[in-house]
DNA sequence: CAGTGAGCGAGCTTCCGCTTGACTT
């Protein structure tokens, strides 16, 4: 029997931990937190200090079991938790719940999973920092405070179901604002003048006009000018320029590169780097840190030595610099640099090397590039012309990694091969106009966040952490204040005025702008939400709020305050404003917006959000017939719609005739518009309307749908009707009292026999009888919806 | 899956951070 146990975090890192210290040590994980506040209730004693009431949830209680069993039977227990005010709490709850004594417990930490580190660690342990432990607990309870006494205050005002939180409400918050700019920008017209010029032996000079015009007849006048100008080059400046290599990658800088070079999500990124984790080829994929272990700076150095010479090698350190950032780990990084490929699927080796290649290149040399502008006066006017070129004279880190632009618009760095050259040119020497072209351009609007913009930004901020960067995200999204999408853009014309040969000419262009693709757009109940937290709760949604109670968190992390009257303090205001807020009489005039009065029948006609989203009404609440309601389509919104597209929702249902001796009809339901014949229901494709479908494209829609149907069976069996084998979303499967079986990918789904299938039911009903709680406790769910 | 929402009623919804599994109707 092992005399030591050692608790780390995470199981990967205790089986190689376990590896360095033998069986002498017993190494295991704790998986996170053992102890939580309980899940649907408020579990804060206000009355009494703040006291929180932990729980074990029940997911962890066998774990529990095994780690009081290991713990009693271990002479000394190492608690090796991480090194930040999570990790202490961690080590507290583990000491508290295993009624750890404090004689033969010991708290140890480190930096970086090598040997020596650990056996450092071990020769160097402490008690538990009780300051930490405390700030982490001000932490946790005020963010069930604000959870769960923000959240009902819009179930009362808005909607049911609805949520708010310190984190999330400012995520929604920056979307919100984004959202707005853009309805409110005007975009604004300008013209851009480039020019292509020659020397004396005909090398080409690209350049642009130091001078944007806001009107046409300016750029004519330019044009005019130019048929009979002389060019010269009037100043030539040469700069040598150096660029440095981006630090390696934290959590967040991994997300953003992996969205903008790969077009990964921010799940995506984490479910891959989770992967590498596991199988042993990077380090931990949620930090905060840019910080190398200086093993692992030795063997990246002798990597870059070896494969590209000691001329492509600096040494660099790095520092976070990112709010709130608790260091507990190293930034990501390949465990072994040698590997520069790895196996597995392809997603794993694409992230894999581009954590590989920011590794490498955050110790390399910088580029040396050296940059000249050309300034080419036009005789007569005050305005130049200006060719910029660059040259790179050591490519150092360019070598192996470019990172790309933060702008998103689909632009990638010029470096690495792209830049442009240009001819020989002396001071005062004359050039010759090749041609001269004004282009009518408009202002930009401002772009939609991305996913991994918005982490970006929250990072920033000092908002959120690496574990909760992904969660976040999709959280807002299943409340559905945002959604994941494309703004189509709109189709613009633009007009391009050329001098070419003493002539000017003009030609109309047409370019698509505002396209946005897989961007986070806020929807009509994310914005109502914000409009309604912004105002009534400006102290949680202020972009200051996060950081204003971390630094309270550092003061009761270094002992200066007790974290129960710090929360007290904040409290007690917030409270008072809950209630205050809560008996304002405003209920459903949140986000409400009258459109004005139906024409046929005189009643007033508004939107606003309702139980399930947002609605539009017909008639007022106080007539003596009741209002009517529709839904608002998907892609309508309560900002926008018009009055006659509301009116227009209580066409709502047609009646196109009859087929086959039944009514065929058309309604917007809860998923979309659909057609009803016969009880039976068909979903209208996007591309067609549900106010001029016609009879004979409602039947082919009814056609298509019983072909599908009838492609739904594969094999039935008549001596067991209620079996049968069926192609669904994900492939063949089992269908058996309305019970769902996969079928083992090697077998046949044509040709099972009914014994086969037979057998497949009851191994299934095998396994889940032994576990998988999970299973039938989201079965048993569904059921009960209905 | 498939209008339901404007009253007198039940009970439900929700936070942020730490960590993986077992699931893919």
């Amino acid at each position: 029997m092992a005399e030591n146990l050692v608790i780390v975090e995470s199981p990967a890192k205790a089986k190689t931990i376990q590896k360095f210290l033998g069986k002498d040590y017993k190494v295991m994980s704790s998986y996170g937190h053992i102890r939580d506040l309980e899940k649907k209730d408020f579990s804060i004693d206000v009355n009494n200090d703040f006291e929180p009431v932990y729980v074990i949830p029940e997911d962890k209680e066998a774990l529990v079991e095994e780690l009081k069993k290991a713990s009693k039977s271990a002479k000394t227990v190492w608690l090796a938790s991480d090194e930040d005010r999570e990790g202490e709490a961690i080590a507290w709850h583990l000491a508290q719940v295993l009624d750890l004594k404090k004689e033969n417990t010991r708290r140890i930490v480190f930096h970086e999973i090598t040997k020596p580190a650990i056996l450092e660690a071990i020769e160097n342990p402490r008690d538990i920092d009780e300051n930490l432990v405390d700030a982490q607990q001000a932490r946790r309870v005020l963010d069930r405070i604000v959870g769960f006494e923000l959240s009902p205050v819009l179930w009362k005002k808005i909607k049911p179901a609805l949520s708010a939180g310190r984190v999330q409400s400012v995520a929604v918050r920056l979307l919100a604002e984004r959202e707005q700019e853009i309805r409110n920008f005007k975009s604004e017209q300008y013209y851009r003048v480039g020019s292509e010029l020659l020397t004396a032996d005909s090398g080409n000079v690209s350049c642009e006009l130091n001078k944007r015009y806001s009107s046409r007849e300016q750029a004519v006048e330019l044009l005019e000018h130019s048929k009979s100008a002389t060019f010269t080059v009037a100043d030539i400046q040469v700069k040598p320029v150096k660029k440095s290599p981006a630090p390696p990658f934290t959590t967040s800088t991994l997300q953003q590169e992996a969205s903008r070079k790969l077009g990964f999500s921010v799940a995506q990124t984490m479910r891959v780097a989770q992967s590498l984790y596991e199988s042993g080829h990077i380090t931990y994929m949620r930090t905060d840190s840019v910080n190398l272990s200086s093993l692992a700076i030795g063997t990246i150095s002798n990597e870059i030595k070896s494969t590209l010479g000691e001329n492509y090698l600096k040494v660099r350190k790095y520092h976070t610099s990112s709010k709130g950032a608790q260091e507990a780990h190293e930034a990501i990084r390949p465990t072994f640099i040698s590997n520069h490929d790895i196996g597995g699927t392809a997603q794993e080796k694409k992230l894999y090397n581009l954590i590989w290649k920011r590794t490498i290149a955050s110790q390399m040399a910088d580029a040396q590039l050296e940059k000249t502008q050309v300034d080419i006066s036009i005789d007569g006017r005050s305005e130049m012309l200006v060719a910029s070129g660059e040259v790179v004279k050591f490519d150092g880190f360019l070598k192996v990694y470019i990172e790309t632009d933060d702008d998103d618009n689909g632009t990638t760095a010029t470096a690495g091969g792209d830049f442009h050259m240009l001819p020989p040119m002396k001071v005062g020497e004359k050039l010759w106009l090749k041609n001269m072209v004004a282009t009518q351009r408009f202002t930009q609007q401002p772009n939609r966040y991305s996913e991994a913009m918005l982490v970006k930004r929250l990072e920033e901020l000092g908002i959120g952490r690496p574990s909760t960067y992904a969660p976040t995200i999709s959280t807002i999204q299943a409340r559905d204040y945002v959604v994941k999408g494309e703004s189509k853009g709109v189709k613009r014309s633009f007009e391009q005025i050329t001098l070419k040969d003493g002539k000017i000419s003009t030609r109309s262009k047409s370019e698509l702008v505002g396209n946005e693709k897989g961007k986070l757009i806020p929807t009509d109940v994310g914005m109502v939400v914000n409009d309604f937290l912004t105002e009534y709760f400006p102290q949680i949604l202020d972009y200051n709020f996060t950081a204003k109670v971390e630094s309270e968190f550092d003061d009761i992390a270094e002992g200066k305050r007790k974290w129960n009257d710090e929360i007290k303090e904040f409290y007690n205001g917030f409270h008072q404003n809950i209630e205050k807020v809560s008996a304002l009489r405003l209920e459903h005039k949140v986000g409400e917006r009258v459109l004005g009065t139906d024409p046929a029948t005189g009643k007033p006609v508004s939107v606003k959000i309702g139980r399930y989203g947002p609605l539009v009404q017909l008639g007022s609440t106080d007539d003596v017939d009741k209002p009517r309601f529709a839904s608002l389509q998907k892609d309508q919104s309560v900002a926008t719609i018009t009055l006659e597209e509301a009116v227009k929702l209580f066409d709502m249902p047609r009646h196109l005739g009859d087929f086959e001796g039944s009514d065929v009809q058309v309604a917007i339901g809860r998923f979309g518009p659909y057609i009803k014949h016969d009880g039976k229901f068909v979903s209208i494709p996007k591309d067609l309307s549900p106010y001029s479908i016609t009879l004979e494209e409602a039947t082919q829609l009814i056609a298509l749908k019983r072909a599908s149907e009838a492609k739904k069976v594969i094999k039935t069996f008549d001596e067991e009707p209620e079996l049968q084998v069926l192609n669904g979303r994900f492939g063949a499967y089992i269908s058996y009292k309305k019970q769902n079986f996969k079928i083992p990918k090697k077998m046949d789904a044509e040709n099972l026999t009914l014994e086969q299938c037979r057998a497949i039911v009851a191994d299934e009903a095998n396994a889940s009888k032994g576990g998988s709680r999970k299973r039938t406790a989201g079965r048993r769910k569904a059921a009960a919806k209905k």
